[in-house]
RNA sequence: GGAGAGGUGGCUGAGCGGUCUAAAGCACCGCAUUGCUAAUGCGGCGUAGGUGUCAAAGCCUACCGGGGGUUCGAAUCCCCCCCUCUCCGCCA
């Protein structure tokens, strides 16, 4: 995913909790920890948070927790009750049918204000619940800030340069592969038009992409743009609200997507697979639509920050088991590293620290490619292992023959390409001396020229 | 967008206000039996939560597309929504 951390990866939360849990808002409707694993683990769980700058009461959550069971206990009995009650009722006579009638009256009555209290409690515990992040991989590193993410790897020299290096507003304005004016007329700030060579770029580094996906097994997929609420919710978003990073489609209950993650892991919402069916690896092509609400100020120059743009992205079930859905992580990773070496765009791996990983991420890293324009390296892919958070809220579960009952499986996403920042690279990267712009050999059969201007 | 039909357990499909604790069949598993393949009989066969336990068994509750309502009692009646199929309209 090409997007600022602090605004999508984060996902903050909601402001405000409506009681009623069907709310979008409710907390209920993110990702989560299981609260079985939570009470079980109490002191792991403390910990992770600790290491990811989380704040969460766990022992107001193991109260509610202790009510809530308490109360499922004694609604049940009453429920129990009452079916015994009205069975009873087709033999009694008359004058007994009426008591009855009576009694069962009342104990529709305790049983409604019994289910009330549990609602209750089951919102204030889902709100602490859903407050807590996923567990974190033991390697992944732990710190607080950006700047504690470690660079495991770095591929390829940045170029030196014996001219002063454009970036990639002045590239696109020398070339007229953009047109942000136009966009900013026809759709507003954060919109624009590619045009010419950039177009055919576009075209190029999507085949590109979705070749070398393909042929690593990955389903290709061209997806909607737009999902309903509740997909939006199950893989994590927050649809609606004050710091959404989501468009939504007014009197209805549709919005952009902001990524294909959304749509592709949809695909198998409230889905049981066989685990023999697993691992699935899907590829999906889609606009991205994000509103980037509070990234104003920062990097908006140019396209590496726009309210749309089309990606590639890489989306896996694996089996629930951290040994398989690492292993997928591994080759998630692995094939944007091959993705971007065949485009001979210099980048550095990174392994995303603790607290800048996200509510659902266990393990996250990022590719940044080094920006000549910038001067500094530009996150264009991540990779994300969410292992079973975000299947649990999207009820993507699995059979395996010798467990009873089902598990969550596990998901990862990734970003085979995302257009704008992968655009920047190239221009920047593969700049001349005489302002031309050579076009990377891989991309040439797609482009039909070795070169801009 | 309009009209009609329909959504029930892995699948087919009955039930249309009161042991539904969902018939039956298929599939699947176990046992028995028949010298093999196969057939037959018997039993089992879901998910989730709670309780219980070292663990389990067991027990309880919920679930018949989703949500809400009526009722002592709802798969069954009422309202809203979603989806599928057929036909019509529109359209790239």
């Amino acid at each position: 995913m090409v997007t600022d951390r602090q605004t999508l990866a984060a996902r903050p939360r909601r402001a405000l909790c409506p009681a009623h849990p069907r709310h979008p808002l409710h907390p209920s409707r993110k990702p989560m920890l299981d609260l079985q694993y939570i009470y079980d683990n109490i002191d792991a769980v403390a910990k992770n948070c600790e290491n990811r700058g989380v704040k969460v009461d766990l022992d107001q959550l193991k109260t509610l927790r202790d009510q809530r069971n308490a109360l499922i206990t004694e609604t049940d009995a009453a429920r129990h009750a009452s079916k015994e009650l009205s069975s009873k009722i087709p033999k009694a006579d008359a004058a007994t049918k009426a008591a009855l009638v009576d009694e069962g009256r009342k104990l529709r009555e305790t049983i409604a204000a019994l289910e009330e209290k549990q609602r209750e409690i089951e919102v204030a515990l889902k709100e602490i619940q859903a407050a807590i992040p996923n567990m974190t991989h033991p390697d992944a590193p732990v710190g607080r800030l950006e700047s504690e993410s470690v660079a495991v790897r770095t591929w390829g020299e940045p170029p030196k340069f014996d001219f002063e290096p454009l970036d990639h507003v002045a590239l696109c304005e020398k070339h007229q592969l953009y047109d942000l004016e136009a966009g900013a007329r026809v759709a507003g700030h954060g919109f624009y038009f590619l045009k010419n060579e950039a177009v055919l770029l576009e075209l190029a580094l999507i085949q590109y992409a979705v070749q070398i996906v393909r042929k690593h097994g990955f389903t290709l997929h061209s997806t909607p743009d737009i999902a309903r609420q509740d997909v939006l919710e199950g893989t994590g978003y927050q649809p609606r609200g004050n710091e959404t990073q989501i468009y939504s489609i007014k009197d209805t209950d549709l919005c952009l997507v902001a990524t294909a993650e959304i749509t592709l892991g949809g695909t198998l919402k409230d889905q049981v697979l066989n685990v023999e069916q697993l691992p699935l690896k899907y590829a999906g092509i889609s606009h991205c639509f994000r509103t980037e609400a509070g990234a104003h100020g920062k990097a908006t120059r140019g396209i590496y920050r726009v309210h749309q743009f089309t990606k590639v992205e890489l989306f896996a079930f694996t089996a629930p088991d951290v040994a398989e859905s690492d292993a997928m992580h591994q080759q998630i990773v692995a094939i944007e590293e091959e993705i971007f070496q065949g485009l001979g765009i210099p980048y550095r791996v990174l392994d995303i620290c603790t607290g800048d990983l996200g509510g659902p991420a266990y393990r996250k890293y990022d590719l940044e490619a080094w920006m000549p324009g910038r001067n500094e390296w530009g996150e264009i892919t991540s990779a994300s292992n969410c292992t079973d958070f975000q299947a649990r809220r999207l009820g993507t579960r699995c059979k395996s023959g010798d467990k009873k009952g089902t598990q969550f499986v596990h998901t990862l996403n990734g970003t085979a390409v995302a257009i704008t920042r992968a655009l920047i690279a190239v221009l920047e990267n593969y700049q001349q001396a005489d302002g031309s712009i050579v076009i990377p050999e891989v991309l040439r059969p797609w482009v039909g020229q070795d070169k801009i201007g």
